[in-house]
DNA sequence: GACCTGATATTGTCAGGACAATTGGCCAAA
DNA sequence: TTTGGCCAATTGTCCTGACAATATCAGGTC
């Protein structure tokens, strides 16, 4: 009745492990199963060769091969059933959400982004803010205000308060790169993030900003970001035009 | 300079594990660390104790150790760093995203859930509704369409489509309880589930059934959930009232 | 005092083995 | 034909051991 689609595929040889670099052997393996996946060479339904034959294949213990599954399984492409095997899970693969900037988002998709920068500005953390960044309030912050475009379309207005440490970001930075880059490129790596997703009208001034009728319904995601050590980096309320952006999130039960 | 809260603290003594139970024992070892943090025992920014130490004083290896702080890593409360040690992230700690219904959403906040049903009825899938579900054009499929209140105030409608074997399912069913817990009580388990969350302003007939202004704006999610052996299982539209309802993601960078 | 250097602590990666739990299919018995 | 039980396949859990990579810190040298 059901098509169970037993073929456990050769998966092509992909014996060429880079063994003395920097890159670990669980990634590499799991980044050519998910291309597989992601090519079509794996198709949907496919079962995958057991942990130990691919273990013994690739010459790697299963414990190794076991982690490059697990990385995949959590991306939500394969799912594992114990005395079964693990298999490509049906349906059309999407993207998932990542702990990437607006910025990144755009140039992965091949849009041109740019940026006009309305406000870059000292300002003093009122109790919000300080919250939100774990100092105290009355801190001196650093505030952004920028519209984000793609193709010279306005998809987003972004508020972002930066720490002090932070203060000193030039206007030509947040102009060529993204907020994130700039922060990378001062050596700071994100971690952790917590996002509010919801939804309001527009404000007038939100209205033309966007190029959007007045009231319109806007797509809002507010952001705190930790960085390695646990400390606040970043926080930021932006809205959206709903019908240029939305967010895509992949959920797995464990 | 900075205050680096070098406490390790010595964290209880929760020798009691269960060695021959079913609870698999890095989960019994990551629930309680997870409490522990979420009780606030170990504040903020407190290190904890290394993994090696830790899994002698618990009796366990180090990979069973690991494997329990992964998991706690892997929702965002702490963060390892290679030479430094675990740390309990700063930041107040909010729920996690995960693959619930509304119903339990609002049973976990402790409001009471109810449902008004307005349609229940037998559709051949259309060309959306066929490709979500991943079966043919003209099969047929149940509708569903429910208002969903909380505290007796109105909070969302959901549509959803699901396919052919769940034709029979009865309105009583969808009024006492939420429709995964109806799904699970027929042996379903879901397992990956992808959403997209977005914004549009509600129609007139949405306006009244959520007891806001026309030209309100909505927060809208599209859903597909996958069972186990990856198929299908349902297919959701849905439009929340943005002042009663948001969404939380937790995002961790690997 | 400033800077380099090495020792120490801690997590990251990998190997290899052992047993348990679950699923599906085969085969015999009713 | 149907039912039940046994067996093989596969993932889940756990152990021991080893070495690598990285950050902190103390101490010595200039």
């Amino acid at each position: 009745m059901s098509a169970k689609e037993e073929n456990t595929l050769p998966m092509g040889m992909f014996m060429d492990l880079e063994r003395s670099g920097p890159i670990p052997l669980y990634f590499q393996v799991s980044q050519r199963i998910e291309k597989a996946i992601l090519s079509g060479e794996l198709p949907a339904g496919s079962r995958l060769e057991n942990e130990v034959a691919l273990g013994q294949r690739l010459g790697l213990s299963r414990p190794t091969v076991r982690r490059a599954i697990q990385e995949i399984v959590d991306k939500g492409l394969l799912v594992r059933r114990r005395g079964i095997g693990t298999q490509v899970v049906h349906g059309q693969v999407t993207r998932k959400v990542e702990l990437t900037s607006l910025y990144d988002d755009l140039t992965n998709t091949h849009k041109v982004p740019s940026t006009h920068l309305l406000t870059l500005e000292n300002r003093v953390a009122d109790a919000k803010t300080a919250e939100r960044l774990s100092v105290a309030e009355g801190s001196p912050t650093l505030y952004i205000r920028r519209v984000r475009l793609a193709d010279n379309v306005p998809v987003a207005v972004m508020e972002n308060w930066l720490p002090e440490e932070f203060i000193g970001i030039e206007p030509s930075d947040l102009v060529a790169h993204g907020l994130y880059q700039v922060l990378r490129s001062r050596g700071v790596t994100m971690r952790v993030a917590r996002q509010h997703i919801g939804a309001r009208k527009s404000t007038n001034e939100e209205s033309a900003l966007l190029e959007i009728e007045k009231n319109s319904a806007l797509l809002t995601m507010d952001r705190t970001a930790f960085d390695n050590s646990g400390r606040a980096v970043e926080f930021g309320q932006h809205c959206y035009r709903p019908d240029l952006y939305s967010f895509e999130v992949t959920l797995v039960e464990k």
